[in-house]
This record gives C-alpha cells, structure tokens and sequence, in this order.
DNA sequence: AATGAATGAGCCTTCATTCAT
DNA sequence: AATGAATGAAGGCTCATTCAT
C-alpha cells in the first residue's frame, strides 16, 4: 500500500520468519541447557509461544532441527576458517587466527544465561561430533596437511597433532567460557605458545 | 534354623554383592554401548538374569547407577594418578606416567567390543564432566602447582595449562582407541613431547 | 462497479460450484483408496489445487462430506429404482432391471482404478450403512410389499425376504466388481435366478 | 498351602488371565461399537479399571489384539461348520445346519449391548473381511464344490452361488438379530428355503 | 471467498518406578 | 530379597478445525 510494502514481506511471512527463529532459537537454548537427547520437542516449543503442532510446520523432527542448528554454525564457522588459512603467512599466524575465531564463535554459538546471570558453556551433549567440532577438526587438519614438509616435518602423525589442537582448543575454550572477562584473544595466545612451544619447563637433572 | 541364618547370612551377602557387581557391570557396558540417555533400565536388567524390581533394592534410579559407575571408575584411577606423582622424578616422567595410566585406564573403562569385533570407545554421554574426568583434571592441577616456580615458571596460568594437558589427554586419547593396535605408549609419548616441546615447527620467515 | 459485481457474482457461483465437484469428486476416489477412516481431510484438499481451509467453506466435516457423497449417489439411484418399479410389468422384469441398475452403479460409484491398472471396488468401510444400501432397501421393500397378495404370497416376511435380497445384491454385486470383465447382465441374470427360483438343486433321498 | 492351591492358579496368574480378558473382552465390545479402524487402543483401554501401559503387557498393537479376536472366533466357528458339513446327508440339511450355528454365533459375537438396553449386532466394520467371514466362505464354498456334479449342475457357478449364500447369511443374520426374540431356527428355515427354492413367486403373464 | 499457518486435543507407545505376591 | 505385572507420566507426532490475512 505504501512503497515500504514493497521492502517488508506480507504480515504472514513475517509472522513465518519470527516463529522459526523463535523455534530455532529456543531449541538452541534447550539443547544446551539439557544437552540433546535429555532435551524434548516439547521443551523446545514450551519456551516458546507457539503450540506444539506447529513445531512440525518447520521440521519435521528433533532430529532435523538439531541438524539445522549445527549445521548453520559450521557454516558460519567453516569460512571464517578458510580464510584464515588462506590469509595466513606463517603457522603461528595461521593458529591465532584459528583459536581467535574458534573461541569467539564459542561464545556466540554454546555460552548461554544461566538461571544466576553468569554466561556458562554447555557444550553440545551430543555423542557424535557436531558439525562445528567436524568444521574445526577438518580445517585444522587440512592446514597441518599444507605444512607438512614445510613447517612441519614430513613424517609427523598429523591425526594425533589435529588431535592435540582441538583437544586444546575444546579444553581452554571451555576455560575461558567460565571466566570474566572472556578473554580470547589471551586464550588464543596461550594455545598457540603451548603447541609451538610446549610449557616453558626447565628441564632438569636432579 | 538359627546356625542355619548364619550360615546363609553369609551366603545373602555374597548375593547381593555378586548381584550389585552385575547390575553395575551390565550397566557399564550398556551405557558404553547405547549411550546414558539411550540406554533404559530394562536394558540393564535385561542383561542380567534378575528381575526388573530387583534393580532398585540396588539402586534408587539410573542416575543413582550411572553416578556409581562414574566414581567407581574415579576411585580406581585416582590412587594410581597420585602415585605417579609421589614416585615421578621430574614432569617429564610424571607425564609420561599419568598419560599412560590414563590411556590404559580408558581402554579398560570405555572401549567396548563392537558388533563389528572393532573396540569402540563411547565416552560417558553425560554433560557434566564424570568423576575421572575431574579426577585426571585435579590430579594434574596438583601436580602442576607443585611445580611452580620449579620446573615451571611461577606466574604460569594454571588453569589454562591443565586444561591444555587435559584436553590433549582427552582427544589423543579417543584418537589412539580407534586405532589398531592401540598403543598407549606411542600416544604418551606423543602427548608428553607436545606438552613439553609443542610442535616441532621450524619457524620461518617468509 | 455494479455491473462488473453483476458478472463476477455469476463467476463466483461458477467457481463455487465447481470447487465443490472439485471436492466431492477427490473425496470420492480419497475415501475409495484408504478408506474412510483413514482418509484425512489434508488428503482430499491435497488431491485438489485448493487450500485447507477452503474445504470448511464447502462442508463442515470429514463426516459431513461423506453423507454428502453417501446421500448424493444414493439421489442418482434411487430414481433410476423407483422407474424400474413403475415401469416393470412383473417381479421377474422388476428384479431384473433393479440389479442391472444396481450392479452398473456399483461399477461406476465404488470401483476405482488400483495402481496396478486393475479396478478394484473399496466398499465405504462407514459402519452404518449408506444411503445408497438403505435406498435399494427401502425400494426393494416397497416393491415386495406392493406385490404382497399378489405374486407373493400375503404372509410373507418383507424384511426377511428384503434382506436376502440386499444380501444377494450386495454379495454378488462385489464378487462381480472383482471380476474381468465386469459383466453386470450375468451378474443379474444369476441373481434374478436364485431369488426366484433358487438353486437348481435336485433334492436326492439318499 | 493346601490342595486348593493345587488346582487353582498362583493369585499372579489369575490375575493376569482376568486382565487378558478384560482387555479382550473390552476390546470386542469397543470394535463392535466403533468398529475397528475407529476404534483406538485407548478406547479398549478405558473400558477397564486397568492403566495404558498394560495394554502393552498383553497385546504389541491394535491389530495384533484385533487378530486374535478374529482368529479366536473363527476358530470356534470353524469346526461347528466343518462338523455340519460332514455330518449332513443332504444339502438342505447342511444348509441348515450351517445357518443354524451361524447365526448363532452371531449373537454370542457380534450382538451387543446398546445403551437402550437393546442388543444390537454391529459387525466388525474391518474393511477386510474378517477371519470369520472368510471362514465361513471358505467352509460354504468347500461344501457347494463337493455337491457339485450331485445335487448341483456340475456348470454352476461357485463363487457365485458361494456369494448368494454368504449374503443372505449376512444381512438375514443381521435382521434376526434386531429382532426380538432372537429366532435363529426361524431365520436358518428362511435363508434355506430360499436359497433351495427362491421366492414362493407365483409367475404371471399379465 | 481463498489461503495456509496455528492450534491443541488426542493418538500410540515407552519406560522408570512401585508394589502385591 | 526377588519377582515381574501394573502404573501413569511423558514423548513424538498427526490431523481436524480455526482464524488472521
């Protein structure tokens, strides 16, 4: 009716948008507050205002929104990813953009209100590896792959060091999530010391 | 009928021990399989030959079992962790022996045998950390304060540092159970020279 | 305005009654092929190109549509029944037309093409019986109780000699549906046969 | 405990025979008020004092608690015709013989209680024919075979004849039962004689 | 009118737990 | 104690029907 109907959509699909970003949004939430198996469709549609039949007027199962959410984060994080391997000059520089990007999608995507205010991490309780887990893993270690015979020597076991990293990556994420300020950029640099130096140990002979 | 009541007092008891060890060792290896959520009581039970009832003179739920299994596991791990570090020399050493303590540990506790034949590790699916998860993370916090200001630099982020060695720990872990033969000495070698060398990087200046 | 109202009221009763037979008719192949129970309504509007709720403009119910396709088939036969009667000079002429008439509209109402090319009939599985099974009822009566006296002898049972009759129609008129071809003029000679004269049985004193 | 116990059951074992059939015998009732499609689980389970899940004790499903319903009555159906038909030296005495113990076992089956107090037959509205219906087809068609070439022209048609007869069993059945009294031996006179003798028609040339 | 998303009662089924035996 | 049937809350999901657009 007015030239502003012509950059809004129609009162329905409005109404469409915000009822599944309220579905997704809730089901993010509940999946981390009670993991994924404890959590139910009912759960996610009770912390919204909707009724149940209509959580099945966007997916079609707890199963199908779970794969949404986890894919639309590795898809927001694989790229961020890549392009820190394709910008990187050197490996350190390729792990801190790495852990930087790593640890502020972590507290975007699984750091959520507890009931006292304090923003804590449950991870996915999922027993598969999520997509974002997958995302990091693969790109971890397509980049050690590049360095082999470069940085890296030629015959190292590239699984145990993807290992390692993201192993690192998991446990000091989660570190920082419980504290304040989270500071990522000091956690990025703390992991990336730790796997190009190891711990600063004096060892000794006694 | 009173000599009798001893006697079979005796024999009751035993019962109920060899029922208690069956129900927690039928219950460890469903939830191995199926996962904590997955897995039902009548699962349990049903891997047993007692009766369904008969679970909860034992156990007041599956909560109550899967808490037992995961302190029981704990308990056993723990005074081997401790020992490692009241005999260890130096850090390297201790590592070396906390790693392979640890791989060893998960072999027995959570590999199981697949349909397949293969062993397949499936971590408790719990969210919150197990008992010997914490165990290992307490245990090496320990050990690293005792080094500080030793082999470690005093104003070393203790935290972040067990995180790090618990998280490779972890993953390196879960990377040697899938593999054949697994070889827990390799992987703790593995881990022990990340920790204390970081990667064998050859920075360059390009 | 006016006149233009004027003409597109005559399109909208087009419209309308053409949405209806849209309706009716997916209803009458919907209900044929699963059933009447288990026919949903989202199956009829599917198997037309309207929306769901445009079906409750047209009829109130699942139910409703039903006795509408029940009461409406019935309306085509029972007129075709009654002339049969009118028009018949004696009883033999009158069951002989009533069943041709009867087993050509079984043919063209509750005989739908099966996947498999074959038509097969899926008689209204409704507990109750059609309108269309009371219409031949009710007809059937009249026309015996007309006869009463005389061809039929005075104290005959109507009701139990209408139900073998029905029975007889409504047996013979679905084995012949499962036939190829579908041959309602022996379908009715058979049935004609026995009424009137029974099997041809030669009673044996053995 | 005394020799009572010997020839009574355990108290579990009664009970669960007593549950068994409440719920069997509450499931004939349901199918027969609602008919089968309609009629739901919890329907049946409603109409006893028992909880939802013992259903589940019982029965996998509907239609395994419907299967044996049906196969249960057909099996007691079966012999009493199979009997008949060995037993009989003609065929109006097979004939009536089977009529006999059809229709009554129409009324120990599908006569029920209505609300008003009247029993009224509601025939399982299963789409399929039911266990029992093909029994009787089956045991009637096996009959004409054997009379054919006899007391039947070896042309006859089977299914046919097989179709008459298992219609007017049915919807004269399904009359005697409104009736009250309930007079099978009145109704079996009255389907046999029709079915050796049709209609006493007296034919006209008018 | 037509639309089609929203609604919510209700379905089948599972399963932790209780309790009479 | 052991048993195992009974319980009933709860879950996932469907679908007739309503209602804002």
């Amino acid at each position: 009716m007015s030239t502003v109907t012509e950059f809004s959509l129609g009162k329905r699909e409005q109404t469409k948008a915000r009822n599944r970003d309220a579905i997704l949004s809730a089901a993010k939430q509940v999946f981390a507050e009670k993991g994924y198996e404890a959590a139910t469709v009912r759960d996610i549609i009770r912390s919204t205002d909707l009724a149940s039949g209509t959580f099945y007027n966007y997916f079609k199962s707890k199963e199908e929104i779970a794969a949404a959410l986890a894919t639309d984060a590795a898809q927001r994080l694989q790229p961020i990813l890549t392009e820190h391997r394709k910008r990187a000059t050197d490996f350190r520089g390729y792990l801190d953009g790495v852990f930087n990007a790593y640890f502020e999608f972590l507290i975007e995507e699984y750091s959520i209100e507890a009931p006292d205010g304090r923003r804590v991490m449950r991870p996915p309780a999922t027993q598969d590896v999520t997509p974002a887990q997958k995302a990091v893993f693969e790109e971890v270690r397509a980049a050690i792959s590049q360095r082999l015979g470069k940085e890296l020597p030629a015959g190292s076991d590239t699984e145990f060091i993807t290992a390692a990293v993201t192993g690192i990556a998991r446990n000091v994420g989660l570190q920082m999530l419980y504290r304040k300020p989270q500071d990522t950029a000091a956690a990025a640099r703390f992991a990336v010391s730790i796997i190009l130096n190891g711990l600063p140990v004096e060892e000794r002979r006694d």
